[in-house]
Parts: structure tokens; C-alpha cells; sequence
DNA sequence: CATAATGTTTCCAGTAACTGGAGGGTCAAG
DNA sequence: CTTGACCCTCCAGTTACTGGAAACATTATG
């Protein structure tokens, strides 16, 4: 699988493949005679992850430690589930905020509906709201 | 309300706030007489906006355009619209693949109770479900 | 087979969006 | 009136790519 088909597959751009390969971010694939990369599934499978990892802002570090939960076998599960756990919360943490966002935007889709209003209302949906901080 | 004041209410660090500031995605603070920025309320609100849509991978310039949704009430409503419309199928988007994100770790959490396995299997529910393409 | 287009390589420079630090002015408390 | 926290500007460094040049490899076409 040269490295087009596997960016590709992954989502993501030649580039940015060679260079998570380069990083050792992904492992350095194996090399045809002439030197070309050749990717593997797995890569495939660890490039998707990553791809969706970095889009919610997990950094290249984090991403190395969330992948280092499938490959260290060695690692103990209870490390595993901890770090994997720290994670989910972030994400969820994402979730509420990004439902946030939504509703700022549907709103502001809502109350200017094509007509032509002298201004939009979402300034005060904004100010309602607050950051919403549930605590 | 000072540099630091405004930070902490609109969680972004400081360096951050004057970065915004002086690239104009937000307006220009006015200046104290010794030249310290003094912002108000309107400021946190859209540093608040900007830092949950950098949150998720609008870049900067998006962000111009989405505050802009809220400045230019010279703007037609329907262009409003337009815009707003098509990030909010973004977000949808995003919503999806951070689920998908979500399910994956969680399932990594699931499968590895604590207990001492031999291999975590996360990959296959990868190969599973792919990336889905909903197409 | 020649050749042109496309794909791949390395390397190096540039970009976006911060981020840290130096050097120095300001303000409020003691 | 000094100490410490806060603010200023400017400039350099960082992260994570991204674009481009020069050169070799593979594939399609005449």
C-alpha cells in the first residue's frame, strides 16, 4: 500500500502521513527496493485515529499516548484504563461544549431567518446562556 | 477590566488575549492613560465564542467570519444564514466523529476492566466499523 | 523502446497560531 | 518608597504541519 492509498484510506493528506511516519508517530513503515513506503491496515487503522484525535484537539503527544494504549502490550490494563478514563472525560467535556456551539449557531440560524432584521438576537442568547458552567 | 480579568472569565491565557487583539479578531481594547487595554463585557463574550470554536478546529480566519456574523448588521440576513448554516453541518459532523472517538476509548475502557489481559481488543472494533462513511 | 505524466523520495523553507522570555513601565499595599 | 503583582512591547522559539525544489521510480501512451 503506497503512502496516496493509505493517505487516502486514513483521511488525511500524503504529507502529513510521511511526517507522522517521520516523527514516529506511527511506526516507520517497511520500504519497497526503490524506497517507497509501504503501509500496512494497521497503519491505516492508527492514521483514522489519530486523524480524529488531532480534529479534537488532542495534541501529537497525546495522540502518541492514546495510541500507546493498543500497542504496549506490556503495559498494565489498570494504566490503560486510567489514561483511557482521563480521556473520555475530555471528550465528554468536548461534547457538552461543542453542543454549546451548536446551539449558539442554530439560534442565530433560527432567529435571523432570511427576513431582513435590523440584528440578530444572538448576543443576548450568548449572554443568557453564559459559558454555562455546570458546577 | 483588565488583561488578566478578561482572561480568566473568557478561559484563555493572557498571551492569547492580547494575540487576538492585536491580530483583530476581536476589536482593539480601548487604553487605560499608561497604556494598559481595558476590555468589557461585549469582549468576553466574543473571546468566549472564538475560544470554543478554536476548540474545534476553526481556524482563525472562520472565527473572523463567524464573529462577523454577529458585528456586520449590514450583512443580509440570508448570508447570515448561509454561513451559519453550513457550519452547523460541520458541527453535526464533528459531533459524529467525536462520538465515534468516544466509543472507541470507551470500549478500550470496557474491555480492559482493570484486569491483566493479554492484548487490548480495541483494533478490531476498529476494523469493525471503519470510518463509517456515511456515504 | 522512448517519453511523458504521475508518484515518490529527501530536504529545506514557510505558515498558523500561539508561547516564552527579556527588559522595562505601572499600580496598590505596607 | 520599596516590593510585588500586573502590564507593556518586541522578538525568538514551538507545534504541527504545508509547500516547493530537485531527483529518482513507475506507469501510461505513441
Amino acid at each position: 500500500m503506497n503512502i496516496s492509498a493509505v493517505a487516502a484510506a486514513a483521511g488525511l493528506p500524503v504529507k502529513t502521513v510521511r511526517y507522522y511516519s517521520d516523527i514516529g508517530l506511527v511506526p516507520a513503515p517497511s520500504r519497497s527496493d526503490s524506497g517507497y513506503r509501504s503501509y500496512d491496515d494497521a497503519a491505516v487503522r492508527k492514521l483514522v485515529f489519530v486523524r480524529r484525535a488531532r480534529e479534537f484537539g488532542f495534541s501529537v503527544g497525546e495522540c502518541r499516548e492514546l495510541l500507546g494504549l493498543y500497542e504496549d502490550r506490556h503495559r498494565s490494563s489498570a494504566d490503560v484504563k486510567r489514561i483511557a478514563t482521563r480521556r473520555l472525560e475530555e471528550i465528554a467535556g468536548k461534547q457538552r461544549e461543542l453542543q454549546s456551539l451548536h446551539n449558539e449557531l442554530a439560534h442565530l440560524v433560527e432567529a435571523c431567518r432570511g427576513d431582513h432584521r435590523p440584528d440578530c438576537p444572538i448576543i443576548d442568547g450568548l449572554e443568557a446562556r453564559r459559558t454555562a458552567a455546570p458546577e
